[in-house]
DNA sequence: CGTCTCATTGATCCGCCTCAATAGCTGTGG
DNA sequence: CCACAGCTATTGAGGCGGATCAATGAGACG
C-alpha cells in the first residue's frame, strides 16, 4: 500500500488536514491531552472490532480510517470515513462496546482519548463541547444525505455525491474547493460506502470520464473538470450542503 | 385517517407508550417543563420544513411522526420514525435550521422545548444528560443498522428488520415482545423508510404471509407467527440488537 | 352510490449484480 | 534482469431483483 506516498506528494493538503482546528483558538491543555494519547498507525490495521469493548473517543490527526458494519454473509457496509480532524465515538447505546469495526486506510496518527477524560474535557470547556456538537451534527447530516441516496438515488448520483463530499471535507469547507484530490480507496471500498459493487463503481466513473465531468488517474486521483455537472448529478444544493455537511471551524 | 382509533383500541399499549420514562426517577421540574411546552397534533400536519428555522427540541409524548428528506425530483426518504418517548433535535450543523421535514402520522402530543431551555436542563441534570446521550446512541444505531440493509440487504431483509425494530421500540425493549402490533403507516411510507416501492413492500409482505411468518390485517395490523424466521430474515443478532437499538430506561 | 385512498396483482422493463476474462501495476525472489 | 504472484481496474455477457405502469379490489367517507 502506497499510503505514505499518498500523503507525501500533496504536502500542502496534508499540513492543512493535519491541523484542522485553529491552533490559536484552542487551549493548550486540549492540544496537550490530544498529543498525550496520540499514536501512529499503519495502513490496514484494525483499531476496533464491532461488539468488543471500547471506552475511548478517537480524534483523528492524520490519515484516513473507516468505520464499517457487516452482515453475517460477509457483506460490508462502510458507515463513515474518518478524516483528519474528525472526532469519532464508536460506542453503542450501552456506552461500552463498539458499534462498528474501525480500520485504517492509510498510515497516520490518531489520539485515543479515554472516555472519562474526554467527557471531563467537554464539561469544563464549553466551546469545545459546542464544537463537538457541531461536528456531530455535520457527521449526522452526511449520514442522512447518503442514506437518502442509498434509498432513492441512482449509482451516478451516489458517486457524484461521494466525490463532492470528499472534496468539501478535504479542503475544510473552504469557499474555493480544490478540483483535484486523491482518495485513498479502492473502488471496492467506495462501493461498500455507497451500496454498489466495485464493478459498477468502475463503470459509473468511466461514464463520467467519457462525459468530460472528471478524470481519474492511477488509484483514485480525481480531477474534476466540470463541477457544475457533478453537482447536478449529485442532486445537491451546493450552498446548503456546505453549511450542513462540513464543520471544521473551532 | 383513523389515527384516533389506531391508538384508542390498544389502550394498554398507549398508556405504556405515553409515559416511557419512569416517572419516579425523573425530577418533577423536568415533567413540568415538558408539559409546559406540550401541544397536541393531528394526523398529517407538518411541524417543521427542511431548511426552515428550528430552535427547539421535540420530545414526543404520544403518537407517531416521521422525519424525512427529499430529492428535488419529489423522491422522499424517511429518515426516522418518531415514537412516544423519543427526543428529536432536527437542527443541522448550523444549529438553527431544520435538517429535515417533520410530519405527524397520527394524532398525539409533543413537547416543543426551546433549545436554550433544553440545553440548560441537560446541563443541570447529569442523569438527564446521560439519558439523552443513550437515546441518541440508540437512534444512531438504528440508523446505521438500516443503512447497512439499504446498502447490502434484500427487500425481505429490510422489511423484516423494520418490523422487528417497530416491535422492539413499541414494547420498550421488554424481554417478552408483543407479537401483535399496529403500524400507523401506509405501504408507501414503509417503502420510503426502506428504499423500496410500495408495490414491492406489498409483494414482500404477501410472501411472508404465504410462508406463515406473519399475518397482516386491515391497514398494517401485524401479527408475527414465526419470530425466529423473521429474525433470521432480518439478519439481526437479537441479543445485540435489543441492547443497541432500544433505550427507554431513564 | 360515487369518490378517494390504499392494497393487491400482473406484465414488462431496466439498473445493477454476478461471473468471468484480461490487463496493468507492485512487489518479490530467483 | 526476468518471471511470477497478488491486487486492482476494466470490460463484456447474462441474469435477477425490484421499479414502473396499469388494472382491479376493497374499505372509508360524504
Amino acid at each position: 500500500m502506497s499510503a505514505q506516498l499518498l500523503l507525501k506528494d500533496r504536502p500542502q493538503l496534508v499540513s492543512k488536514q493535519a491541523l484542522p482546528l485553529k491552533k490559536a483558538d484552542i487551549a493548550k491543555d486540549f492540544q496537550a491531552v490530544l498529543s498525550q494519547y496520540a499514536r501512529a498507525f499503519d495502513a490496514g490495521s484494525t483499531l476496533l472490532i464491532e461488539g468488543e469493548a471500547c471506552k475511548a473517543v478517537f480524534v483523528q490527526m492524520d490519515g484516513w480510517m473507516h468505520l464499517s458494519k457487516s452482515l453475517e454473509g460477509g457483506q460490508t457496509q462502510i458507515i463513515e470515513f474518518v478524516l483528519p480532524g474528525d472526532v469519532i465515538d464508536a460506542s453503542s447505546a450501552d456506552g461500552s462496546t463498539a458499534s462498528g469495526t474501525l480500520e485504517t486506510l492509510t498510515c497516520g496518527r490518531v489520539s485515543v482519548v479515554p472516555r472519562h477524560i474526554w467527557t471531563a474535557l467537554l464539561r469544563e470547556r464549553v466551546e469545545l463541547h459546542r464544537f463537538a456538537q457541531r461536528m456531530d451534527a455535520a457527521r449526522q447530516a452526511r449520514l442522512v444525505e447518503r442514506m437518502l441516496r442509498l434509498g432513492k438515488g441512482s449509482a451516478e448520483m451516489r458517486v457524484a455525491y461521494a466525490l463532492i463530499e470528499f472534496l468539501m471535507r478535504l479542503d475544510g469547507g473552504g469557499v474555493r474547493p480544490q478540483s483535484r484530490f486523491r482518495i485513498p480507496l479502492t473502488q471496492q471500498q467506495l462501493g461498500d460506502y455507497l451500496g454498489l459493487s466495485s464493478v459498477h463503481i468502475c463503470r459509473t466513473l468511466r461514464r463520467m470520464v467519457r462525459n468530460d465531468v472528471l478524470d481519474v488517474r492511477d488509484h483514485m486521483e480525481v480531477q474534476i473538470n466540470d463541477m457544475d455537472a457533478l453537482v447536478a448529478l449529485s442532486g445537491l444544493d451546493r450552498q446548503a450542503f456546505r453549511k450542513a455537511i462540513v464543520t471544521r471551524q473551532f
